[in-house]
RNA sequence: GGAGGACUGGCCGAGUGGUUUAAGGCAACAGUUUUGAAAACUGUCGUGGGUUAACGCCUACCUGGGGUUCGAAUCCCUAGUCCUCCGCCA
């Protein structure tokens, strides 16, 4: 969430900064206004409070001696009626500026490009050379249904379009992936955790995927419980509401859960296979740190992402993703996007963001540094890796022209000894 | 699902309508003492918001929300979480 403060100082700036993104800044004037507003009645109603609380001091003294009170309760009661219609006036003003607030994304990294959309990300980084087939690759969604260990048809029977049923060696595959994932985190030192699918508003408010995102979840009925579209979220709120001191940082989080997205407004896109599924597999990174450290830790996610797809031998390229693409909790984000030959282009496996503060502010993430100082801290998310996309990627650039998949051979312990996938 | 109990600062814990402006302890930090450390002693010791050049002053917060009252940690309603017992259950 957006300092206030900071909008007051440096209106011009963060104006300007938030005008790269795809974004309307009128809504800021409006902000600010509303902030005089909430400034005039707090001091109007606080003044009147404290008299109010003078005054009933007094009155107990009073009536602790048998004396009068009459006169400082007519006081009160004249003082009472202005107070609360201030203080109730100063509620809505609260709730209109938190509301405008929550929909304010997040300031920019100097090092996010200027861009408009997508076109305008910056390649970073290239790694491996895409193979050359002597036979036409197959897509994964042939392949594996040749396989008859990818089943479209059998998942849409039981619940619909966007979802799959695995079968026999591809659904082993996806399992020896999380825990070779998991495994490889770990080595770098992160924590595995494994926390709850379903979270409450609040939680999605602290991470920002609420109110602004409401249409891409799945909402349980009868209360505030949403499926998570990823375990940022949980991760995240870990540490919600709480002053962490300096010494225990960095807090370095993974996490194998399955993300729930509705994908509204994405109808047509992706429609064959597993690229755009309702409910896939992730093994998330999340790191909570101080500010000075944030840095670091985004480097260590993007290595840490970047050794899994080269372990695997997958060719991929990392992109810094410009203003006009980075998402809305982000200040700086780094996406891979692994070769996917019957597409004959990158496709996106993970995207590894540096929040700032702006999960921080909204969750209410602090820490007291070694003077005492408190302040708050920085968040970071990324995927290491999306697992079905990664089952894509090993599909189809290590299928065999028999229509078998050879597997990595990183993968080959987890996999039980299995080289090769097969009918 | 039913019945009962609890929730106070980083932690423990006192407080059941008016010097609570939350006692006391622990932990932490600073100082005195010490060759150094420990101990002892002294002091500091929550978070937001408003206001101020600053020192300060004001205000809110005792799990969240609402109410009663001139005045609420304290009384009432409600939600959450935890504990105990019963039932059901992988």
């Amino acid at each position: 969430m957006l300092d206030i403060k900071r909008l007051e100082t440096d209106f011009e700036g963060v104006k300007k900064n938030l005008g790269t993104r795809n974004f309307d800044t009128s809504v800021l004037n409006e902000i600010l206004d509303l902030n005089k507003q909430r400034k005039t009645l707090t001091t109007a109603s606080e003044t009147k409070k404290a008299e109010i609380n003078r005054l009933s001091r007094e009155i107990g003294e009073l009536k602790k001696n048998k004396a009068d009170a009459a006169g400082p309760m007519g006081q009160v009661a004249a003082l009472k009626a202005d107070m609360e219609k201030e203080a109730k006036d100063l509620d809505t003003v609260l709730a209109k500026q938190q509301a405008l607030l929550l929909n304010i994304p997040n300031l920019l990294d100097p090092s996010t490009p200027v861009g408009k959309d997508e076109n305008d990300n910056q390649e970073a980084k290239r790694w491996g050379t895409p193979r050359t087939f002597d036979f036409t690759p197959v897509d994964h969604a042939d392949l594996g249904e040749k396989l008859g260990m990818l089943d479209f048809e059998s998942a849409a029977k039981i619940t619909g379009a966007r979802f799959v049923v695995y079968k026999g060696g591809i659904a082993r595959l996806e399992r020896a992936l999380i825990n070779f994932m998991l495994d490889h985190h770990m080595g770098k030192g992160f924590t595995e955790m494994m926390t709850p699918f379903i979270a409450h508003e609040r939680s999605l408010v602290g991470t920002g995927n609420l109110p602004k995102f409401k249409d891409q979840l799945f909402k349980l009925e009868d209360n505030d419980w949403y499926l998570i579209p990823t375990s940022e979220v949980t991760l995240t709120n870990l540490k919600r509401e709480q002053i962490i001191d300096e010494a225990e940082f960095p807090f370095l989080y993974t996490a194998y859960s399955p993300c729930f997205r509705s994908e509204a407004g994405s109808h047509g896109k992706d429609v064959k296979g597993l690229i755009r599924m309702h409910k896939f597999n992730k093994v998330e990174m999340v790191a909570i740190c101080a500010p000075s450290y944030s840095p670091t830790a985004h480097q260590l996610m993007i290595d840490s992402a970047c050794e899994i797809l080269q372990r695997l031998g997958l060719p991929y390229r990392a992109l810094n993703l410009c203003s006009g693409d980075i998402g809305f909790a982000s200040q700086k984000t780094i996406d891979l996007e692994v070769w996917v030959p019957s597409q004959n282009k990158y496709r996106e496996i993970s995207s590894i963001s540096n929040c700032g503060d702006f999960q921080a502010r909204r969750a209410n993430i602090r820490f007291r540094n070694k003077e005492g100082k408190v302040d708050f801290a920085h968040t970071l998310n990324g995927s290491g890796l999306a697992v079905g996309r990664t089952v894509v990627a090993i599909l189809e650039n290590y299928q065999q022209k028999d229509g078998s998949v050879q597997v990595p051979e990183a993968l080959v312990p987890y996999m039980g000894g299995l080289k090769e996938i097969k009918k």
